[in-house]
RNA sequence: GCUCCGGUCGUCUAGCGGUUAGGAUGUCGCCCUUUCACGGCGAAGGUCGCGGGUUCGAAUCCCGUCCGGAGUACCA
């Protein structure tokens, strides 16, 4: 049987990290045997629906460049591929009817005031909350004809079988077993006529043949009332893979709290899709071996199941920066401009660091300088594009994120250069400066462009004739002076990228700091 | 409270009865070098949550215990 498996989320906000780690399982689980990934969206709690969400899954799942061969946005063969259209269509009536007649469901009457209630008096008297027959589990024909009568909304409850043990398998875990008698009945029918999660979701998967349910952790404590459900209907089961959970810094569930969990606010901050992909695809599984760097076909064929581990990892952003900037590295000249220039000029991204909070008490750089610098870099690329374009270039092996090019190639850019005070004060205080701006001035003067091996040449020849065994003490004045600091780019780079002209602009603004 | 799941360097992890407990990241140092970064090399960092057992031998098996987490909804 081939491979099918889904990825469910509830369109009720935003796609976070750990359910794009769920995704990437899914998805990479899907290419390993070159099954079927499919879309579907769970949406039958009403309350909780944001109309925006699933454009935002889609929106996301597009960034990360995951394709689904169903869904809702692309069809297939099992649809509708939304909850609330599958109740429309009544697929799930005869299935709700079947466990009726059966005697493996059952209706109950008491409303939510009364459940509440109920729990409050169980939690008094320290006994397990939930739902363990009440007065409906054994009601006779008569007592729900009647309370039907009176009109009273109703909800459908699934009989769990008591005094037996349910077990189950997770692949991760191995063998989980329960006492019946510790589990609840689930109310799959709420008064509304909807189905719950517990329901619509189990009937889901045995309709669209899902061979592999990959869900969070989670899901574990309601895993049994699902394997009750597949045994009332007498259904084989899917593969249950059960997740470990991503958690931050304090051991929790990641939330908003923990920073950036919006899986599309990691386009912004300049993460590549496979390297975001690829780290997050090891939090929870390994390939067996010690490889961690992996191309996406690389990772889908080492994926499998024995792989995943049991217990929650942490979301480790420093690795993650490492492993973003090894992707940048990776990158070809033209597929480096390329993917820096789509974000750079993505109208979306000015937008997202003039909002964007803090997360660190203390960044490195702003946001605002972020906003400044990638603006700056956006109007280069396009009034200027093989000069940025060189830029970029030069700067590749210093950054760690595609955002991080704007402000590592600001100073190239920007006609006010602003100096370093440290390294003002550090190099241009040496006596033999002035001379060596002069002479620079000179050596650019009429050119219309200089190269490397020029520029090289220049300082070389320099140095020796006035007396410098090493280059150092000409290199870091020439640096300051054109880049106002005294990291980046070799020399010689440095001076060829800018050219003949903002040398000389350079040269002129920095003889005014000198003593 | 009840049910369930976890627990190996700060972090991600390898390990499945015998290893100097391995790798990666981060940190620090050295090398490369015109700076920064990249790259290379190296160091520090783990009494494998704790306590008992089983065994010649346990991170690995068993029991107990502690800690953390999840669920405990007409939410998913």
């Amino acid at each position: 049987m081939s491979v099918r498996v889904r990825f469910a989320p509830s369109p009720t906000g935003l796609l976070h990290v750990g359910a794009l780690r769920t995704v990437v399982f899914n998805d990479l689980f899907a290419k390993r045997h070159q099954g079927t990934l499919i879309l579907r969206i769970e949406d039958t709690d009403r309350t909780r629906y944001n109309p925006e969400s699933e454009a935002e899954f889609i929106e996301t799942l597009k960034w990360v460049g995951i394709e689904f061969h169903e869904g809702p946005h692309v069809g297939g063969d099992f649809g509708p591929y939304r909850q609330s259209e599958r109740k429309e269509a009544g697929i799930y009536t005869p299935f709700v009817e079947e466990l009726l007649a059966k005697g493996a469901a059952y209706e109950a009457f008491e409303t939510p005031e009364e459940l509440e209630q109920m729990r409050e008096f169980q939690r008094i008297n320290k006994m397990p909350t939930g739902y363990f027959g009440g007065d409906w589990r054994d009601a006779t024909p008569e007592q729900v004809a009647a309370a039907k009568a009176e009109g009273k909304p109703c909800v459908i409850r699934l009989k769990i079988p008591r005094n037996t043990a349910i077990v189950g398998e997770d692949v991760v875990r191995g063998k989980l077993e329960w006492d019946s008698n510790t589990v609840d009945d689930p109310v799959i029918i709420k008064a509304d006529g909807m189905p719950t999660y517990h329901f619509a979701a189990m009937v889901d998967d045995h309709l669209m043949q899902i061979t592999h349910v990959f869900r969070g952790e989670e899901w574990i404590s309601s895993y049994p009332k699902h394997i009750a459900l597949f045994d009332a209907f007498g259904w084989d089961k899917p593969v249950f893979v059960h997740c470990p959970v991503i958690v931050g810094n304090d051991g929790k569930k990641l939330s908003k709290r923990h920073g950036a969990t919006r899986v599309l606010d990691y386009k912004y901050d300049g993460f590549l899709p496979d390297a975001l992909k690829n780290f997050v695809a090891l939090i929870g599984w390994n390939p067996g071996d010690d490889r961690e760097i992996m191309a996406p076909d690389e990772l889908a064929s080492a994926f499998h199941l024995e792989g995943i581990q049991a217990s929650p990892g942490k979301f480790d952003m420093e690795k993650l920066k490492w492993m973003n900037g090894v992707g940048i590295r990776s990158l070809d000249r033209d597929s480096l401009i390329s993917t820096v220039s789509e974000l750079v000029k993505d109208p979306e991204i000015l937008s997202y660091y003039a909002g964007k909070e803090p997360e660190d008490p203390a960044p490195k750089i702003s946001a605002d300088e972020y906003h400044r610098a990638i603006s700056t870099l956006a109007s280069a690329l396009d009034n200027d594009s093989a000069f940025a374009e060189q830029c970029v270039v030069l700067e590749q092996e210093r950054v760690q994120t595609l955002a991080d090019f704007g402000p590592a190639t600001e100073f190239f850019l920007v006609e006010e250069l602003s100096y370093d005070e440290k390294a003002v004060e550090k190099w241009f205080g040496e006596p033999h400066v002035r001379k060596l701006l002069d002479d620079l001035a000179g050596f650019v003067s009429g050119k219309s462009e200089v190269s490397v091996e020029e520029c090289e040449g220049f300082v070389k020849g320099w140095a020796a004739e006035n007396g410098f065994d090493k280059i150092g003490p000409v290199v870091h004045p020439t640096r300051v002076a054109l880049s106002g600091k005294t990291s980046g780019p070799g020399l010689f780079d440095l001076m060829s990228c800018l050219g003949p002209d903002r040398i000389a602009k350079r040269i002129a603004r920095a003889k005014e700091l000198l003593r």
